[in-house]
DNA sequence: GTGTATAGTGTATATTTGACATTAAGTAAT
DNA sequence: ATTACTTAATGTCAAATATACACTATACAC
């Protein structure tokens, strides 16, 4: 329990006082060259309660920070993921009282994507203190990260629907089979290729590049890009 | 009202610890019997920066209370608006750091429906310390109280295209031309009558109440409830 | 019984979706 | 250069859904 000394984080908060300690925690998505969509982990190690277990990204906040900030710089000191090409927006405030058994911890949860391709050999590396787990295989995760992760995809495949959120986790160029594969990824099922490309052109958001991806004993690849960098509300699918 | 809160509320929060104050601000709507989309709006008397501006109900968070608990006891405390009949979800929370000229305070802001209808006459009513405002009338609001009511409008057009939230706004029985103002309002569009029975009634997301609306001198309307009192994810238009 | 006000209904057309199979264009091996 | 292989790219028909639009029904007040 004096451990709390060490982290110089003030784990009690005083029954008396309205102060809360204030966190972010960051569900940070990408899809790995191999097709798999994976989310940001590192180590927690906080015994008793969590000895080396697996969390998400998070910290406290600075008194001067915004939330959202927080999350970015946490991002990086915790996880080694530089916010530059990174998409964030908020996710859900978790607040149950106990949900820090170290006292009471309020945390602003955010969603981040990164395109695998524009992170760097050190980013897309996994070590022992921060790596890329595949979404699926059930880790159990300290804190309440199950259930931020849990509304995590839960939104994640909302937003994958009806706004262009995932020109945010494809690559600057990308072929219109790897951007299927993608919303296959993403929202589990699987899309009938040629009603895709239809639906997918009609909405107006991509533009060809002059590029194509050769490299396969196959013909090349049509590569396309985003047309606009935002997040649009457009139904995609 | 707790006068002696005032007092006891810690507005400064020393630079070197990562406490802050937190709080919870409801952006309540109903739809008055006048057809007109409401919030809940009370009065700030908070000098020197607020004195006697209007905001949206809220509050600080005592050290036991989830955000989600302290923005139901706040409804009720400073706004008058029991919960039990009103349905509540988390919005967006708040952590620019000047937005509170007292000092650190992190809002957790809370979206909330409840039929006029449901509503006791004293709930109903406006005074000078708690009313209801029609939308779109621009006041200006205190802290970011402006902003957090632009961001439930948003969400709660986006809700009502895609999930039965509306009828956490409707009274328990009303008239398909009711619930289709209702959406006329909440969406700010006009809908073609056929076309909106066909689609709602398609959902099948309503059934027959035994009952009819008389009263005007013209046919009476028969009156429908939602089957379900939960709110669905359905693309309704 | 006449006037009035809102409730309630149908159809034709355009658009979108869903299901489904073949040809095109490169690479590599012979 | 021919062939085998692999993925890219494309079109059509049927069904479902969306849109535009106008008249009849029923209760009440007088």
């Amino acid at each position: 329990m004096k451990k709390e000394a060490k982290n110089k984080i003030p784990v009690k908060t005083p029954e008396h006082i309205r102060f809360a300690v204030l966190a972010a925690d960051i569900a940070c998505f990408t899809v790995r060259d191999d097709g798999k969509l994976c989310v940001r982990l590192v180590r927690v190690d906080r015994p008793p309660h969590f000895p080396g277990i697996p969390g998400l990204p998070g910290g406290l906040l600075d008194p001067k920070e915004t939330a959202e900030e927080a999350a970015g710089r946490h991002l990086f000191t915790k996880a080694n993921i530089r916010l530059a090409r990174t998409y964030m927006e908020q996710l859900y405030t978790m607040s149950r009282v106990d949900r820090d058994p170290r006292g009471r911890v309020v945390s602003v949860a955010y969603l981040a994507l990164v395109p695998w391709e524009r992170l760097s050999a050190q980013e897309q590396a996994g070590d022992k203190q921060a790596w890329w787990e595949e979404i699926g295989k059930a880790t159990r995760l300290a804190y309440d990260h199950d259930e931020i992760l849990s509304i995590a995809v839960r939104r994640l495949r909302a937003r994958a629907r009806y706004t262009t959120i995932l020109s945010r986790i494809m690559p600057l160029e990308f072929s219109l089979t790897e951007l299927e594969e993608t919303f296959e990824k993403v929202l589990g099922m699987s899309i009938d290729k040629r009603n895709f490309r239809r639906k997918i052109l009609s909405l107006e958001v991509l533009v060809k590049s002059d590029s194509v991806r050769s490299g396969g004993q196959h013909r090349p690849a049509q590569l396309w890009k985003f047309k606009n960098k935002g997040v649009e509300e457009i139904e995609v699918l």
